[in-house]
RNA sequence: GCCCCGAUAGUUCAGUGGAUAGAACGGCCGCCUCCUAAGCGGCAAACACAAGUUCGAUUCUUGUUCGGGGCACCA
């Protein structure tokens, strides 16, 4: 879908010396100027001319079709006006045609895609920065599927190293061990190994009989991780985020193709064994140039084993999968451990898969901290939403049943979450505000979930399908009407961008400033009550065509539109 | 100390090598006999600082300041 398409070529024409790349088509400061504008400047460089005159120039050369009303210069711009209605009418055709296919490139068609994230530590519920992650990865992972790819959604689960061996100690010093429970046991565990030697010491053999595969050990492990993975999923699911396949790292200790590393590692001179046994790669070996991090330890004295080491396997595993596309979402927190293993895994002639990091979301006062009780529980955010927004609904749709209100109250609370969360570009830290999350009013998702509700309610009054292909007497003369039907020509591009960019930011932004722009239309424009019938059509056609766009950006953000709320 | 990210209205976020830097929240003033006021209109309000590249820099470079992350036996 490029409504601009058909304004290139008279351009070209007229300047058989210029390229399509050297024309580019913006939006003038305000629509008395304009519909489109035509920037001369790259072109002028080549015409070795100046901008403005080359502006007179093209205005009074090209031959536009009849979809350009007029074309006048003004100051290094071309700017045109255009039959609205005839361009219009391309651009609703291409929405109603594709349906939730419009946006999609197709790029991803007959590509398969492996990605991971989330791969929370089973050792608490999941706060809301955790929950950066798996917002991200989720909403990648729809991106990718809307751009025709086969994805798979790996969740790599940590059910083991010391901190586990800790907390399975702990448990099985209680006499039950609940979801609840965990992180305050994991606390405790960990602040009691610093100070205990001999519970420390406890804790390294029983990681150190796990791995050596002793049943009872094993399926002590297997109980506590189970346990927390089992409660964080259930708060996961509420977001929405779905996966495919659960690796557990306790698969990946002793892999066979470690072997072939190390031999690898050492034919480089990069693996040594240092005073006290540990198992260690010298990065600087591989080319590491900085000090600072060019040791990298796989195995412990005691001869278990590194995360970083049964990582090397699940790596290799995942490459193994042969994907097109192979990424995972990390914490900026873990950048140069990132690059340690990629480093080591090419050494040893394999590719690590393509990073995408994430700074971490802070609160208005200041850093989360989990010792101090300073962070936000995603439930506890998802449960005072979902209460907050279940009295709205249950004022606003009261013949709704019960059941059907609390969905509706649930789907805008995620959405509030959701949205706030990857509105914001990934590499900047999130502040997260939890009055302003739970106010639901400005910017936000559920502001354009009432967009929605609104077009909704308007093709529910007017009862009848609407037409879905726009005919000649299709009309968009006014400015908040032309300005909706560019606006929703803009999103291939858009969803194009998040693609390449690997960031679902910008489809945030922009079905925000889409549902902006709806809303003007649906104050400046009846609908059901316009003028003539074949109005009345056209704006009905727009109404579709916006709900159609908006809910295909919505899915690729995890985000439901109600029928109403 | 060293390395990596970031810095735009009071606050939370957009944005761009070129036309008047956009929203929202908060503040003030208005709007429900009108398709849902979770809404709309109006007013006040910003490119951290300093050099450099450029016809032109808020955008690119460097330095400074401040914030986030990291720097071997955690995962």
């Amino acid at each position: 879908m490029d409504p601009y398409k058909t304004l290139t070529d008279p351009l070209l024409c007229a300047f058989p010396e210029l390229a399509a790349s050297d024309l580019s088509f913006t939006t003038p400061p305000n629509q008395a100027l304009g519909d489109v504008a035509v920037p001369m400047f790259l072109a002028a460089r080549k015409l070795k001319c100046a901008p403005p005159a080359l502006a007179v120039q093209a205005a009074e050369r090209a031959q536009f079709g009849p979809e350009v009303v007029s074309a006048s210069p003004a100051g290094p711009y071309l700017n045109l006006k255009l039959d609205r209605s005839r361009v219009g009418r391309d651009i609703l055709e291409a929405v109603l045609r594709e349906g939730d296919r419009f946006g999609s490139t197709n790029v991803g068609a007959g590509k398969r895609v492996v990605i991971e994230h989330t791969s929370i530590n089973p050792n608490a519920s999941p706060h809301v920065g955790r929950a950066r992650n798996a917002m991200i990865g989720d909403s990648l992972t729809r991106l990718f599927r809307f751009q025709g790819h086969e994805v798979e959604a790996h969740y790599y689960v940590n059910d083991m190293g010391r901190q586990i061996g800790l907390l399975v100690l702990i448990a099985s010093e209680l006499e039950e061990l609940s979801f609840d429970q965990v992180l305050d046991a994991y606390v405790r565990a960990n602040d009691r190994a610093k100070d205990d030697e001999a519970f420390a010491q406890r804790g390294y053999d029983l990681l150190l009989k796990m791995e050596e595969g002793d049943p009872a050990a094993q399926e002590q492990f297997r109980a506590v991780t189970d346990l927390c993975l089992k409660g964080q999923l259930a708060v996961l699911a509420r977001l929405g985020a779905q996966y495919d396949v659960f690796d557990r790292e306790s698969k990946y200790v002793r892999d066979p193709r470690l072997d072939a590393v190390c031999a690898a590692l050492r034919e480089k001179d990069a693996l040594f064994t240092d005073e006290e046994e540990r198992l260690v790669v010298d990065l600087s070996k591989l080319g590491h140039a900085v000090e600072e991090g060019r040791y990298f330890v796989l195995m412990r004295g005691n001869g278990s084993s590194m995360y970083g080491y049964r990582d090397l396997a699940y790596t290799m595993d995942k490459e193994a999968l042969g994907a097109d596309i192979n990424v995972m979402v990390l914490g900026e927190d873990h950048k140069m451990y990132a690059q340690q293993l990629s480093m080591i895994l090419e050494a040893a002639g394999h590719a690590a898969p393509e990073p995408i990091y994430y700074s971490y979301i802070i609160l208005k006062d200041g850093k989360m901290s989990t010792r101090q009780g300073k962070v936000v529980l995603l439930s506890d955010f998802l449960d005072q939403a979902s209460a907050l927004a279940a009295e709205r609904v249950a004022s606003q749709c009261a013949s709704l049943s019960p059941d059907e209100q609390l969905l509706i109250a649930e789907q805008v609370a995620v959405s509030a979450i959701r949205f706030a969360v990857l509105r914001v570009n990934p590499n900047k830290n999130v502040t997260f505000d939890m009055e302003a999350a739970l106010s639901f009013q400005g910017d936000t998702g559920p502001y354009i979930q009432y967009s929605c509700a609104r077009i909704r309610s308007i093709l529910r009054k007017h009862g009848e399908s609407v037409p879905a292909i726009p005919g000649e007497s299709f009309e968009a003369g006014t400015d908040a009407e032309w300005a909706l039907l560019s606006k929703v020509a803009s999103f291939p591009e858009v969803a194009s961008a998040a693609f390449s960019q690997r960031s679902c930011a910008g489809i945030a932004v922009y079905a925000l400033e889409l549902a902006r722009t709806f809303t003007t239309f649906y104050h400046d424009c009846p609908v059901l009550s316009a003028d003539t019938p074949s109005q009345r059509v056209s704006r009905l056609q727009m109404c579709q065509a916006v709900l159609q766009v908006l809910s295909n950006a919505l899915s690729i953000l995890g985000i439901e539109a109600p029928e109403q709320m």
